[in-house]
Order: C-alpha cells, then sequence, then structure tokens
DNA sequence: CTAATCCCGACGAACAAGGTCGGAATTGAC
DNA sequence: GTCAATTCCGACCTTGTTCGTCGGGATTAG
C-alpha cells in the first residue's frame, strides 16, 4: 500500500497515523501484558498495519520509557509499566511531540513567544484549548482502553485490570453518550 | 515570503494556519465592529499577513454566515453577528472543516466508521478528546479575545462591550449535550 | 469615469506525512 | 556452530496538502 486514501482525519486538529497507529499497538501490548515480548510481526499482523512502519513509532515509545525491547529470536516488545500506569497523553506525546496546538501554545514553560506576543490577545484560547486537550489525554490510562479480560493467567494482575484503579475521572465533564453503540 | 518557516504548530495535533489566520482576522474584525466594513487590505497590513490569502479565509466565514461583505468601494467585510455571539468552535470549524481528530471521531452523526468499529476500543480516546476540544472551543466567544475598548464613540455601542452579556458563563460540560446528539 | 474594493478560479513550489528497503547486530534453539 | 527470528538503524522515495501567488472580472462610491 503506497499511502492511506485521502486524509485519515479529515478536518481541523486531526492526528497523524503515527497518532493512531502508535495507540492500537500500544493496546496491543496492553492485551499482552505479562505475556512476555510479542514480536512486531504479530502485531502488525493482528492490526493489519505495515510491519516495517510500526518498527519506527515503537522506536519512539521505547524512547520514552514506555515500552522494553527484548532483542533476538523470540524477542520482542511489552510494556514498561503496567497499563493503568501509562497515561495516554505520555503516548501521545513520544508519538507526536508536545501537545501544542500552536507554536504560542507549547506544554514547556519556555515556550517560544511568538514576535508579536505583546498584543497578542488570541494566546489564551490556544491554551485552553491546549490544556482540555491534555486533560483529557493526562485522564486516560491504556487500561481503559484494553478490553477487560476474564481471566488475567497470573491472579495478581487481577488488580491491574480492574476498571477505574488509578486513572482520576476527568473534570471535562465528558458525556460519551452512545458513542460507538 | 514564499512559506512560513518550519512549522507554526511544531507538534501534535496543530491548528494549521487557516486557523490562526482566520482567528486573527476575526479579531481584527471584532475591534472594529460597529465602525461599518474594514477592507482586507487595512486588515492585512494590521496583522502582517499576506492580503490574498486572507481572500480565500475569509470567504470561508462569509459562506458560514459570519462575516458579511459589502462590495465596491469603501466596501469591505465586517462581523454579521455581535462579537459575544459568536462561538469560537464555529470560526475554527468554518476555516478548518469539522473538529474531527480522528476519521471514527467525526462531529456528524453519520460518522464514517472505520471497517475496524468492531473490535475497536479505541474510538473512545477520539471521542473524548474532540469533545474536549469542542466544548472549550464552543465555550469561547469572539468577545473573549477582543480587547476591551475604553469607550465606544457611539454610547448605544456600550452594551455590546459589557463583559456580563451571558454566554461567558457557559462551562464546558452543559454544551457538550448538544453537540453529540 | 475612475478607483477602490470584493470575488473567483487556476496555478505552483515547498514540505511533511506515510511508508519502503536493505542490511547489521543480537539472541534462542538445535 | 549454525540457523532463524527478531530488534535496530539510517537512507530513500512518493504523494498530497499546505500555503500561498497571480490575473482578471464584477460592483459600487465619489
Amino acid at each position: 500500500m503506497p499511502q492511506r486514501s485521502t486524509f485519515h482525519g479529515s478536518g481541523a486538529l486531526a492526528f497523524s497515523t503515527k497518532g493512531e497507529y502508535g495507540v492500537r499497538l500500544m493496546v496491543q501490548l496492553g492485551r499482552r501484558y505479562g505475556h512476555g515480548p510479542a514480536s512486531l510481526a504479530e502485531i502488525a499482523t493482528d492490526e493489519d498495519l505495515p510491519r516495517a512502519y510500526l518498527e519506527q513509532l515503537v522506536t519512539s515509545l521505547r524512547d520514552a520509557g514506555l515500552v522494553h525491547s527484548t532483542r533476538g529470536a523470540r524477542g520482542g516488545y511489552e510494556l514498561a509499566l503496567p497499563p493503568d500506569q501509562i497515561r495516554m497523553g505520555e503516548v501521545l506525546r513520544a508519538l507526536e511531540g508536545p501537545l501544542a496546538p500552536m507554536i504560542c501554545a507549547t506544554e514547556e514553560p519556555d515556550h517560544a513567544l511568538c514576535d508579536r506576543s505583546a498584543r497578542c490577545t488570541v494566546n489564551i484560547l490556544w491554551i485552553r484549548v491546549r490544556d482540555a486537550i491534555a486533560g483529557t489525554l493526562d485522564a486516560m490510562t491504556l487500561a481503559d482502553l484494553v478490553p477487560v479480560r476474564h481471566v488475567p493467567i497470573d491472579p495478581r494482575l487481577a488488580t491491574v485490570a480492574a476498571p477505574g484503579a488509578g486513572s482520576r475521572e476527568a473534570e471535562t465533564g465528558a458525556t460519551l453518550a452512545g458513542a460507538t453503540s
């Protein structure tokens, strides 16, 4: 496949495929958590994604300390932390860079102010959007996306799969009414 | 100037220049609200933006019913509504298209489900991000971005510039309900 | 009439997104 | 020791969107 058709996020503020594929990759690793390393080929098949491309993405995730790799035969990747301790904000930041809808709204405190910062009244808008996104993303963990497993092999893992364990409830008032149903 | 340096939104989920310039354009129109039409050349100079490019953007805003145009000499553009009745969400949607971080999280009810929608547990993440963005944007109006004017020429216009006009207090949670259904 | 303005469609260069490729290094299994 | 599976790494290529530019036509005030 040369390229994905049209554009997978049609409008404004779209994530790139890096973000999308990377999250799907992480979810797969979440399902396999506790089963030892999983090879990229395996995951690429499961999610129907180009393996060579996933290699690039997983490198970012590894460098960010989110996944751990094992080289050699029977090697692969696995989560470096339990799923409920991986905030989705971290995942997306590792994949796509800092969450910043605009150059003057970087997450870094040493934000590169635009030259017009003096009379720039628009700044507050981008800041608020950035905070809303970051807040939402950091309020969700990978555990919220991994489908519940019936019976974990290791009973100690039951606490991990418990819903809403660590992640605070978001203050965004998210009404996700019947989204996918 | 052929192109803007590097990329004005460095990381993930960046607005394009359409969104940025368009908002700045609207703010300028907000400052001039009540003073009759303003020409694009004037605004382009004030904001130091390419006039020919603004022409394209303002077309979208006009088609969305946010600005009103007057043709001919001494013509120009003006806001079609008072600033406090223009939600920033509308502005950005007009400029950039629907707020959708991912194809499977469109604002339209007839969302084109990705082919994997059955076993897609990731969807909820994009939906929440989309709601957070839309909620934040729709809770702010153009009046929140226009710097307060000291003394309007026409005293009747004081009501327009007055801060308590209503939509300021909208909390993010309330407006979300209507958006999704 | 003339000058200012909006209006419209076509055009084009630069750039990042979205992948592909080939090979080197590492390791488990036999 | 050999072999196969796998991560690791950098270079390369292609395509579409973004970010504008350009030239002219339609409209209207003075």
